[in-house]
RNA sequence: GCCGGCGUAGCUCAGUCGGUAGAGCAACGGUUUCGUAAACCGUAGGUCGGGGGUUCGAUUCCCUUCGCCGGCUCCA
């Protein structure tokens, strides 16, 4: 038999038989490894331990500790999870059960549907297959004959998957009796699943296309060690406790009416606060960067829709026309076409290009009752919205401004991970777009160059850009490390020629300018809900609806705990006044529980020395501070947005 | 919109195998005047999400509708 040459990571190379297992390779250089190895990955494709090797190459093993061996090990975790479920529920067809980020899934067609405890039976079924230390049997069958194999099994979704994807060859994994259609690779047995969790069941549409069969998603997690898999559930409660519709009903922050409808958020005082807060130091910031503030109306004409296109392309993200005086007006679903008019009002000249518009705008769109959620994904919301008119050797200088305006605005809020992506076009579905191929070339590629340029790493999302250009995404990463879309920088060079927008240029001749759109916070409701979460309700002093909060010890200190709030007020903090009739200990906890950030106790001591006790909401008591030292020291945490003190 | 779950006092929740409901907190009244996370006593509070049906009788069973929650799909 012909000998292989085999080049390990390090350099080094051995000969071994052709058809040697991967596996056999791995003992040969230890034992330790050999027990270690889930996979192997040979000439840079991932196989089976007990695939043979045919020819020479390069051979790494795949270990916990690399990000393909989580996949693949959850990977199998999910056949695991099939195994149990088959051989419980043999009414149920698998469907496809992929890894995902945070675990995997597996999808199954069933006529009834799964309960919690057939959760828990799942997986204590999953537990006794574990046990018995199943091998994952690679098996290779011909198309047709692996075909009628799934067929006599009944399972038809198996079937329409091999139709569709299977190799003349195909492979297949058995798990004990479970038998799927799968690519692999796995690990070598269940025996090695160490950590693992039924989550929860819910449901899905088969290929995830809303018109087919619906099917019952079954998701689990897997990790190696418990402890990572306590951790993580300990993070799904951390989540829990940062649910910002909690929050901001604890909190006072905002409300969703059944009277008033799904969707549409009611700002309360203490949310309203923040708001302000927020609306106010952007409007600053813009001012600062050569914005103009405008502002439009919430309704127009529907024509004006017509000719952007937004009837064409967004349809079924407005909410319904309504009939005025026999002419039709559109509740907004976004604010180009109002600044547009601003613009077309009179006649622009190259000089005062680029034009940058920007309005707090409300807009409003319809969407399906059953993707509302909090703050997040709401039917009204309110965009830092501004639109960017220039010449198109300007654009990509006004992009990078963009982007460089919305680094250092999400800074500010307290969030410094980011991850960037580059929105393109689906090249399959022109039929979602307007414009030509050529313009979107052009298009996406000046958002490319301005990110290369900045030295930004993106990724490109094709399919994601919106119907009238390519646009840059901005991810903030939040403190538990949840990705959260907010600031969207978008390229348009549709809705400039369909407004018919000029500018005469230098030449005296009119052109065409170039169209920009942009939000940074994206909308200032779903901004707060990821703010809310990001703080656990506890904000930077700057941001919080009340800074400080005065608390006498008993009666007799009233009247110098209402001079102090005096003096805290006018310093321009916002201060209250706690002097119910209710224990320190008592007030002091209602305090930590709205989460305002400093506690001011005045008793005898304080009066006599015209100070303040000062108790911080995290770590606690700070002992006694002079009003005169005090209240400038809170004022400069204020001014300087301090997110940390 | 689809699949599944849920809707009881302001909030968090218990309960009724069909005989019109209960706790804690909050609110209100009083007592207490207190030094860094819950003082004590009392009072009041509910068309059991809405509509319809079955029934002598429905908060409970059935249908329908609205809303919420977890997903799918879609997005700021």
């Amino acid at each position: 038999m012909p000998n292989v040459q085999i080049t390990f990571p390090d350099g080094t190379s051995r000969e071994f038989a052709q058809g040697v297992t991967a596996l056999e390779v791995a003992k040969s250089l230890g034992p330790r490894l050999a027990a270690d190895a889930l996979v192997a990955k040979v000439d840079s494709r991932l196989l089976d331990l007990t695939s043979p090797i045919e020819a020479s190459g390069p051979i790494q093993f795949i270990t916990p500790s690399s990000p393909e061996g989580l996949e693949v090990y959850r990977h199998s975790t999910a056949h695991l999870l099939a195994a149990a479920v088959t051989e419980l529920f043999p009414d149920a067809h698998p469907g496809i059960g992929p890894p995902t980020e945070t675990g995997f899934y597996y999808d199954f067609y069933r006529e009834k549907s799964f309960t919690e405890e057939d959760l828990a039976k799942i997986e204590a079924k999953m537990r006794e297959l574990q046990k018995a230390d199943l091998p994952y049997e690679r098996i290779h069958y011909p198309k047709e004959e692996g075909k009628k194999l799934f067929e006599q099994m009944g399972e038809f979704l198996k079937c329409q998957l091999i139709e569709e994807k299977a190799e003349p060859v195909f492979s297949a994994y058995r798990t004990g009796k479970f038998l799927d259609f799968c690519r692999g690779p796995h690990i070598p047995s269940t025996g090695r699943i160490k950590a693992f969790k039924v989550l929860s069941v819910a449901g899905a549409h088969w290929k995830g296309d809303e018109k087919s069969h619906p099917m019952q998603r079954i998701y689990g997690t897997a990790f190696f060690s418990q402890k990572d898999l306590d951790d993580f559930l300990h993070k799904l409660e951390e989540a829990k406790k940062r649910d910002h519709r909690r929050l901001g009903k604890e909190l006072e922050l905002f409300s969703i009416q059944d009277d008033a409808g799904p969707g549409l958020i009611f700002w309360h005082p203490k949310g309203g606060m923040v708001r302000k807060v927020i609306e106010d130091w952007l409007r600053d910031e813009l001012l600062k960067r050569g914005y103009d503030m405008v502002y439009t109306p919430h309704a127009m004409r529907l024509h004006l829709w017509e000719t952007s296109g937004h009837t064409n392309f967004y349809r079924e993200n407005m909410f319904g026309a309504m009939e005025v005086e026999n002419d039709r007006y559109q509740l907004k679903p976004m604010n180009c076409p109002g600044h547009i008019l601003i613009y077309k009002s009179r006649r622009r000249s190259y000089r005062e290009l680029p034009v940058r518009m920007a309005e707090l705008g409300t807009v409003y769109r319809y969407e399906r009752s059953g993707v509302l959620h909090g703050l997040m994904r709401v039917r009204g919301f309110t965009q830092d919205d501004a639109h960017i008119f220039c010449m198109p050797e300007q654009l990509e200088d006004e992009v990078q401004a963009c982007v460089e305006f919305a680094f250092a605005v999400l800074s500010t809020f307290g969030f410094d991970r980011y991850e960037v992506e580059l929105s393109a076009r689906d090249p399959e579905h022109p039929e979602h777009y307007a414009g030509t191929v050529e313009e979107w070339e052009r298009a996406e590629g000046a958002l490319r160059n301005t990110l290369e340029r900045m030295k930004i790493p993106f990724k490109t999302m094709l399919g994601e850009a919106v119907f009238y250009g390519p646009k840059i995404d901005v991810k903030l990463v939040d403190a538990i490390g949840r990705p959260w879309q907010l600031t969207t920088v978008q390229f348009d060079f549709n809705l400039p020629s369909r407004f018919e927008l000029e500018y005469v240029g230098a030449d005296g001749r009119p052109h065409t300018p170039v169209m920009v759109h942009r939000a940074l916070l994206g909308s200032i409701e779903r901004f707060f809900g990821v703010l809310i979460e990001h703080y656990t309700g506890a904000f930077p002093v700057w941001l919080s609806p009340v800074q400080a909060i005065v608390l006498p010890i008993s009666e007799r200190h009233g009247a110098y705990a209402r001079e102090v709030v005096g003096q805290f007020r006018a310093a321009g903090i916002r201060t209250e006044l706690d002097d119910r009739n209710e224990k320190l200990n008592a007030r002091i906890r209602d305090a930590q529980l709205q989460k305002i950030p400093f506690m001011l106790v005045v008793g005898d001591r304080e009066v006599q020395a015209q100070a303040v006790g000062v108790r911080r909401r995290d770590t606690g008591d700070m002992g006694s501070r002079s009003l005169a030292e005090f209240i400038p020291w809170l004022r400069q945490l204020i001014d300087t947005r301090a997110v940390k003190w």
